[in-house]
DNA sequence: ACTTGCATGTAAGTGGTTACATGATTGG
DNA sequence: CCAATCATGTAACCACTTACATGCAAGT
């Protein structure tokens, strides 16, 4: 999905700035599925408002920058369910960690053996980090729904590399003996 | 990935040509974690001969265009495993499909259960195609680690909607009343 | 007659990201 | 003292996609 899209979906559930959005797209709920930068983010809220599918009022504070806090308009409101009616565009996934698997043989035990881990080691903070979302923010029965699909894949894939890592490890080139090995 | 590394990865197992080398990353084993078009796959292959890493030699055809049949060479092949050192970026998974899937309440019960079928039955279909790969086309030991992989994810996100994406479409606004419903 | 497959390539456009500029406050 | 957090925004860049241009052969 667009950014575009995704301040919408953000702003339907409540008023953000620019800043709270990038927040919510990277830690929050949602960020096993988007993501998004500043560098598009603040853009895309401009040429929002211009249209008229979201407002701002800004917010001054004592010490830190002025908050621009945008809200959806009802124009916005109904401008993101069209976009729902839509047709879906096709997900999405891309891996370098399986390009990289599949040379495996080309490289040397200790490298495969390392980046299985962080692979491993990635979903499982996922996992965590999602379900850890899922207990301290408030969640729709929608929103549980996707967290519990995004749980259950990636709780299957971090299982699938415990269990299965080890075989890939056995397919690459064995540790060179060491220079120094008589020493 | 870059299609840089994704045309050398393929070229490592073999040469080809621009065309071939879409249709693999569209088509083959590959095609769930990564894809590219002609218009990245063909100024990629001009620059990467540029730079020595692939070399080409032009086999005219009858009734057809010539083809362009690509080869790497030994810089190639090194700088690929060179690349494949180097730390890895992380998996991308963008899906329009569950930021549709948040909002199930806000949608007519008919276009939610449309999507979850059309979302479910692309993992099937992903799931078929992967495995029919494995069967006709000849694979090392890391493609089929790779393709188990895939099959192992897919296959429990298209259980997942299979057995729960009733709970969504339950969520979903309740079908209008048709208005000739007295009829 | 039309579409599909084979085959190469370019040009324009898109949808971003990265890095920069600015600046005060708080916490280690 | 330095890093991080809050906060906005721009400009340059990048990698890629889409659409176009070309053309022949075989299948429907």
């Amino acid at each position: 999905m667009n950014v575009r899209t995704l301040c919408l979906s953000i702003l339907y559930e409540g008023e953000a700035t620019g800043y709270e959005i990038r927040r919510k797209s990277v830690e929050g709920e949602c960020s096993y599925f988007v993501e998004a930068s500043y560098g598009s983010i603040y853009p895309a809220l401009a040429k929002l408002e211009d249209e008229g599918l979201v407002s701002s009022r800004v917010e001054p504070q004592e010490g830190k920058p002025a908050r621009k806090v945008y809200s959806i308009t009802d124009a916005g409101r109904a401008a993101f369910v069209q976009a729902l009616h839509e047709p879906l565009g096709e997900d999405v996934f891309r891996s370098p960690f399986l390009l990289f698997a599949r040379f495996a043989h080309l490289l040397p035990r200790e490298l495969v053996e390392e980046r299985c881990e962080e692979h491993r080691a990635r979903l499982a903070e996922s996992v965590h980090h999602i379900k850890q979302v899922a207990r301290d923010e408030p969640c729709t029965p929608a929103d549980k729904w996707v967290i519990d699909y995004g749980v259950e894949v990636m709780e299957l894939a971090e299982r699938y590399m415990r269990t299965h890592m080890h075989e890939l490890v056995a397919l690459a080139r064995p540790e060179q003996i060491k220079k120094n090995a008589a020493e």
